[in-house]
RNA sequence: GUCCCCGUAGCUCAGCUGGAUAGAGCGACAGCCUCCUAAGCUGUAGGUCACAGGUUCGAAUCCUGUCGGGGACGCCA
């Protein structure tokens, strides 16, 4: 039910039936006629694009094609104020009983409002957070986990069948520091050396958690044994640990992902070895030589064949090296190898959040997952910037080195996650985000998760005092359900349910555009014009929605409040969010 | 040197994949509480959409170039 997609249903059929009996050109494609809001409500309820785009191909004047559309659509009961307006728009309304109608499916289908069958059940996978286990989550990892996953949620909503996924990193060198680093700690742990962390080991207090956790496991049992010995099991001890901590602070967020893929599982298991083979039948590897790399050049460069993909047949800028000169597989093989099992996974649609710094991978991997599956999977990288923490204004330094920078279950326990979720998801991914800890705490209109949550309390608190004094009124789904609507008539309310009918629309397009944020803006938008109906309430007694002595004037608004915080919880599911009833 | 992202009001940012007179918040100024939560609301001021070309009926949006900011650039992940 999205009364633009009926209305963009019903003018394209009545474009076919003008180029059927030749009053237009047969054969115009009409995939760029829409029905959509006006950009200013001002000009009309509803506009359509059509007699533009269809102009040249149609060889037609605007106006012309304009002028025969409006003819058609006259004949629709519901429509008026039909005018050809600007450069060839084509403007109308909708009886305001069209609208108020348009409230029932929201109050019959509570959060589930909004759900589009938009993705037929095709299977997508979002790939997020992924931080090596080496360290807790910092604030930066937190960008990804959140703007993965609403994007997941969102993705859902839209009806695609969506995996939430995150790949450990549990092979390769840092893992190995990361035990040796562990190995130091459990040491310290047991007393026997003062905890100097030399260079090429990793410095972080948490580490000191691991060690004693360590200790009080295994006790003694390792310090006598040479590292070839203890390496791997600390190694997968720490990592456990660690991935511990990670889904501890995940779920602090709201976020659980369905699947957790090991990167040395998979090498493990062979997996580096049939990409090789797919490549080698598809002829797409080679022993070569790379140019030094321009601009900051590595001191111990030195020119030396290798195994080679040809990422530059799928538009990237140079092949890329599959083996290290150790001999042991390169992260990038060892990931093609991840891509290649979600494509076998069924996963024609891939989705990777990645953060700022992997930006030059990009083309890489969408090169390689386009290679492996033969084109017939494609990989959508959605890259996040960075976030700069700041208290009232003043940046907060965050230095890994110096063991100063935040972590992630910090920001949580002073702000909550809810604030967290909420403000990374109010900006869009690939620009950079302030995040104010002074803000994400202030109760005002500056802070946009106070605000949308305020206006739900508001709303629920309507239907509270309504449940308690007014007889004669019910403030349950199915007796609302029943209720007359026509006393909805001021012009801030009608502008409520119109901003309310678009959700539909906006779950449609945000997730057609994999940008999560627009849900953020939209609900903000509903919040305000909420707030805004409200205040006016507090001059104009009559519009205040609960009207003693007009218990249908009151019933027909609490289906406008109960709506309101509908549309407003359906939106914060989608983030993880709760919706709360009541502010404290 | 190459590639990617960004540049919109004093500040922080939207702008629905090319539409109509470019919008919010903050800050500034002027107002609104006997009353469903003033933790809120209303109004005013503020713009060469970095710059220059191009594409077209129409560009903040697409293309090219320039400037400015950020990120990345074999054997880290």
């Amino acid at each position: 039910m999205n009364l633009f997609k009926i209305y963009t249903g019903r003018l394209r059929g009545f474009l076919r039936q003008m180029m059927n009996d030749g009053r237009l050109p047969a054969g115009l494609d009409l995939s760029r006629a829409v029905v959509q809001p006006p950009r200013d409500e001002a000009h009309a309820e509803m506009s359509s694009n059509a007699a533009m785009v269809l102009a040249k191909p149609a060889g037609r004047k605007p106006r012309e094609i304009a002028g025969m559309l409006k003819e058609a659509l006259a004949g629709e009961p519901q429509v008026r104020d039909l005018e050809v307006a600007g450069p060839g728009f084509l403007n109308w309304n909708l009886g305001p009983e069209v609208w108020l109608e348009a409230l029932r499916p929201i109050l019959r289908q509570g959060t589930a409002y909004g759900a589009s069958d938009m993705g037929a059940g095709i299977p997508v996978n979002v790939e997020y957070v992924s931080a090596n286990p080496t360290g807790p989550l910092t604030v930066g990892h937190a960008r990804g986990a959140v703007i993965g996953d609403a994007l997941a949620g969102l993705l859902e909503k839209a009806g695609y069948d969506v995996t939430r996924e995150y790949y450990i990193n549990d092979a390769g060198n840092q893992v190995d520091t990361l035990a040796r680093s562990t190995y130091l700690r459990y040491r310290e742990a047991l007393g026997l050396d003062e905890a100097r962390i030399p260079e090429g080991f990793y410095p972080g207090e948490y580490l000191k958690d691991v060690g004693q956790a360590l200790a009080a496991r295994d006790g003694k049992r390792w310090l006598e044994e040479p590292e070839s010995v203890w390496l791997a099991p600390l190694r997968t001890f720490a990592i456990e640990e660690i991935m511990g901590w990670i889904k501890n602070d995940l779920a602090k967020l709201g976020i659980r992902q369905n699947v957790f893929s090991s990167e040395r599982s998979l090498v493990e298991a062979g997996a580096v070895d049939e990409v090789l083979q797919v490549l080698e039948q598809r002829d797409l590897i080679y022993v070569g030589t790379l140019d030094p790399p321009k601009g900051k050049q590595p001191e111990d460069w030195e020119p030396r064949p290798q195994t080679l993909f040809r990422a530059t047949r799928f538009g990237d800028d140079i092949d890329r090296p599959l083996k290290k000169s150790d001999g042991s597989w390169t992260y990038f093989a060892n990931d093609m190898a991840y891509h290649l099992d979600k494509y076998r996974r069924g996963f024609r649609r891939q989705i990777d959040v990645w953060g700022a710094d992997h930006g030059g991978y990009v083309k890489r991997m969408r090169s390689a997952v386009t290679a492996l599956s033969d084109g017939e999977a494609a990989l959508e990288v959605k890259i996040c910037q960075l976030v700069k923490l700041t208290r009232g204004g003043q940046p907060l330094r965050m230095s890994k080195r110096a063991g100063t920078f935040v972590a992630l279950r910090d920001l949580i326990d002073e702000v909550g996650g809810d604030a967290v979720r909420f403000i990374m998801l109010t900006r869009k991914n690939d620009a950079p985000l302030n995040f104010d800890l002074d803000k994400a705490l202030e109760q005002s209109r500056d802070n946009p998760v106070f605000y949308v949550q305020y206006a739900h309390a508001r709303a629920m608190s309507v239907i509270r005092h309504a449940g308690e004094g007014f007889a004669g009124v019910s403030t349950d789904p199915p007796a609302l359900d029943g209720v007359a609507l026509e006393s909805l008539t001021d012009s801030d309310e009608l502008s409520l349910i119109r901003l309310l009918v678009r959700w539909p629309r906006v779950v449609e397009s945000s997730a057609e555009a994999a940008e999560p944020h627009r849900i953020a803006f939209y609900l903000y938008d509903v919040a305000a014009r909420f707030h805004g109906l409200w205040t006016r309430g507090k001059d104009e007694t009559e519009l205040r929605f609960l009207q003693p002595g007009a218990p249908e004037v009151t019933a027909a608004r609490l289906v406008l409040v109960k709506a309101t915080a509908t549309v407003v919880a359906s939106g914060l599911q989608i983030f993880g969010v709760q919706p709360v009833e009541e502010l404290r």
